[in-house]
DNA sequence: CCATATCGTAAGCCATAACTTACAGTAAGT
DNA sequence: ACTTACTGTAAGTTATGGCTTACGATATGG
């Protein structure tokens, strides 16, 4: 149950950003912040973030730290999401066939 | 473009309680409502809210108001979901490889 | 027509969270 | 050893958002 995680860090739209920068490929913390609205604390805050709810790993290199996106935390996320769109498009189709539903 | 607003939608944990009550059928406000640690008003809200972001319909049924669950937009946000999947599968994939990414 | 049921919205309160500036720590180069 | 580069964290401010209570609106039933 961690995809609650996920949810509430890809809520924010600066945060996704942040995270979106690490879709092609491992970053330092200043090349994401690069070119960035928000300061570079801002960055690293929410990496933090990110990091606790498992969407990115970090890694030391010499003096700058490198973090890349952590596929199994959207894996996680996509499961549970595929439970979700199943049951929904059941009751959407049964909906639609005109039979009504619990009440 | 609205997988944001799906998004922003989940990240709120009561909101999300809301959306999966409707995960086995449609619901009036005040079933919804029902046994939870929350006011009604507030359960309104949070529809509110959901179906802005595309998630949920409405549906007047006498002075009630029935919800359902929207599929397409949950088909929007997986597609989202699915191509980052894909992207950083790549990458952790590279990365295992020990071939070193860019930088 | 009056009472009841169901719901949405407005106003206000309060906790959270996102941001900035300032500071401290580590690593590499000279 | 000193300077430079890169980063994380603390403190404080401000805006956002979720909640409650109060009220207004519509539909059904007697």
């Amino acid at each position: 149950m961690a995809y609650d995680m996920a949810l509430a860090a890809l809520a924010d739209p600066t945060r996704r950003k942040v995270f979106e920068r690490l879709r092609s490929g491992a970053r330092s913390v200043g090349e994401i912040a690069r070119d960035m609205p928000v300061s570079r604390p801002a960055v690293s805050q929410h990496l933090k973030a990110l990091k606790q709810a498992g969407l990115v790993r970090d890694e030391p290199r010499g003096s700058a730290r490198i973090y890349r996106i952590h596929a199994p935390a959207l894996t996680e996320l996509r499961e549970w999401l595929d439970g979700f769109w199943g049951d929904a498009l059941d009751n959407f189709k049964t909906f639609a066939e005109g039979e009504d539903e619990r009440r």
